[in-house]
DNA sequence: TTGAAAGCGCTAACAT
DNA sequence: ATGTTAGCGCTTTCAA
């Protein structure tokens, strides 16, 4: 009969020594022949492996990442998993990094700083070999935090500041005032905006600032806004021009905080026969695969996520495997002129 | 000088034994007081808290790990990130499962079962306290250590099968069967169908075939069907719509494998003067918000994939408890009249 | 309420 | 090519 376990896990406890013991070999080979490190000789390998099926051995990384070095863990923090965005930079951070080997460890803020800081804390515990944040704005605390752990920390999707470590995104301030002059070159000067939650989503702020400071140079007016206290979604972009076209007749350009609004917009028009760009320009952000699929495409502003998260990801590999990187990634958008502006 | 440490995570190394000297305390008083466990005077709690802000302590998992029980790890494996559905699941597992100290370890198959079978070892590795993977379909080898894994394995997304534990989600099979039943209700009997890679995503294919045989049965028939060798996608059914329309002049209906794809096609339509329902009704799956937002409310079956993961995460919660659960959990789809049909 | 000793499962370093 | 020894940073048991 076997050393009793000492705890509960018990059940899946199987370990090197079990797979040494069935092999007759040392754990220390076994280990070696698990992680193909040293040389290991034909016929071992080969009983090695056997046991290892044999007796069902599945390797505890656990134990692996406290005896040695690396946890081949990459934290990820990110606000929201209900705008598309997050999901596609995360996307592009999983293709180059999971067939590398390591893991994702996902945590989302909801867009709350002191969840950010206290996320921070937690997946540092973990140990991570490099932590992924959005954004260049933070708690004074997770700044301090981030500094100290003394990994390679990456801040997505926005360049506009001084990244603590590594930024690899775009920025915003010149993708508002991008939009801005487009428009103002069309010919618009009344202008609208319909916007999401400014408060908490930093970086649709920066565009919003960049769009009306770009405006007022130009001649151009702002003529009224409407914010919706909510995350940014299509619905919210319908309603939010319904009542900013309520209190305002005037308006011949409306600028959305993103695509997700701007086609909540189009579709108000859609259902209300105003003419699009006739009538109303409409203009958005991020340039989605939808809004380009409309009848009309969408004017907007192409942001290439998969492309930061995959940029990102390339940045962890070149640091962990020693190479300088650059500290600041810009992943320029670029203006789709699209037919609705 | 202080022994020289053993390897290169040395920068970050401050560990309980630091703050067990700086605080004056053996390193399990520390360690008590870090994870609120026994009974702690009041004087050497604030002793030691301070020792942990001065010298900027930050527990390690990793060996706690290790020397304890839990991981508060919970393993999630989805097939893609691209379709808004997992991310949707992924948010509502985060929302329960986050609050209470789980940490999300993410992976994504491609809708590729050999990658899953190498994710769930490798997910394993890190002995999660449980692990959520997609669908009742895996190939034997990924079944097999799901099961000798020896904790909670949650299948989200379908129950149209034999669960290896617990499964959470809705029968596609019903889901094909109502919309087609519908449909003939309305009075429709020349089908289309437009899907995408229906080989990979098997859950799809399952409303398929569920859905044309409730068609034949009701009297109805599948004119022509055009499927995209691509994940499915607003642009994909825009053009999938397109090419059956070239090929077929006498439907009055299409099926879309979901609303991402019927959305596509409800813009061709759009496009071109089609009339919906009119000349062509359209339906869909899934039920997404842009979907309803249309000037017509697409026709679908509206999924609650924000709840599925909810209750994923709580069945979780529950095991990890002690407590028992339901081995398929029904969260039922609805369908959604809409306009488009 | 606090501490000493032992060990979780693995790997680095140093033999042989 | 293989093995021995020590120890990663923490928590469990057992003692005081």
């Amino acid at each position: 009969m076997a050393k009793k376990p000492r705890r509960a896990n018990a059940g899946t406890a199987v370990t090197l020594t079990d797979v040494a013991r069935e092999a007759g070999v040392s754990e220390i080979t076994v280990s070696r022949v698990i992680r193909a490190k040293g040389s290991i000789g034909e016929k071992t390998r080969e009983l090695v492996e056997a046991a290892v099926r044999k007796v069902g051995y599945v390797p505890n990384r656990i134990a692996g990442s406290l005896a040695s070095a690396g946890s081949d863990l990459i934290g990820v923090i990110i606000p929201s998993l209900t705008n598309t965005v997050f999901p596609d930079v995360l996307r592009g951070l999983d293709d180059t990094l999971a067939r590398r080997g390591y893991r994702t460890v996902l945590s989302v803020t909801g867009y709350q700083p002191e969840v950010e800081a206290h996320l921070v804390a937690a997946l540092l515990a973990w140990r991570p070999e490099a932590l992924v944040v959005t954004g260049l704005e933070h708690q004074l605390d997770t700044v301090a935090m981030l500094r100290a752990a003394g990994i390679t920390i990456v801040e997505v999707m926005d360049i506009d500041g001084e990244p603590i470590d590594i930024a690899v995104g775009m920025s915003h301030a010149r993708a508002g005032r991008e939009m801005a002059a487009h428009l103002l070159r069309r010919g618009y000067r009344r202008f609208g905006f319909v916007g999401h939650d400014l408060d908490h989503d930093l970086r649709a702020r920066k565009r919003h600032a960049a769009f009306l400071a770009t405006v007022a140079e130009g001649g151009g007016r702002l003529v009224g806004e409407c914010i919706i206290e909510q995350a940014s979604s299509v619905r919210a972009g319908r309603s939010g021009l319904a009542e900013l076209l309520g209190r305002h007749s005037d308006i011949d350009a409306v600028y959305f905080s993103n695509d997700d609004m701007a086609i909540g917009g189009v579709f108000h028009c859609l259902a209300h026969g105003i003419a699009v760009p006739g009538q109303l320009a409409i203009a958005g952000f991020n340039g989605l695969d939808l809004g380009q699929q409309l009848p009309q495409p969408l004017t907007t502003v192409r942001t290439h996520r998969f492309r930061i998260g995959q940029l990102a990801g390339e940045a962890i590999l070149a640091r962990l495997a020693g190479k300088k990187v650059e500290s600041t990634v810009d992943v320029a958008c670029d203006l789709l002129t699209g037919a609705t502006a």
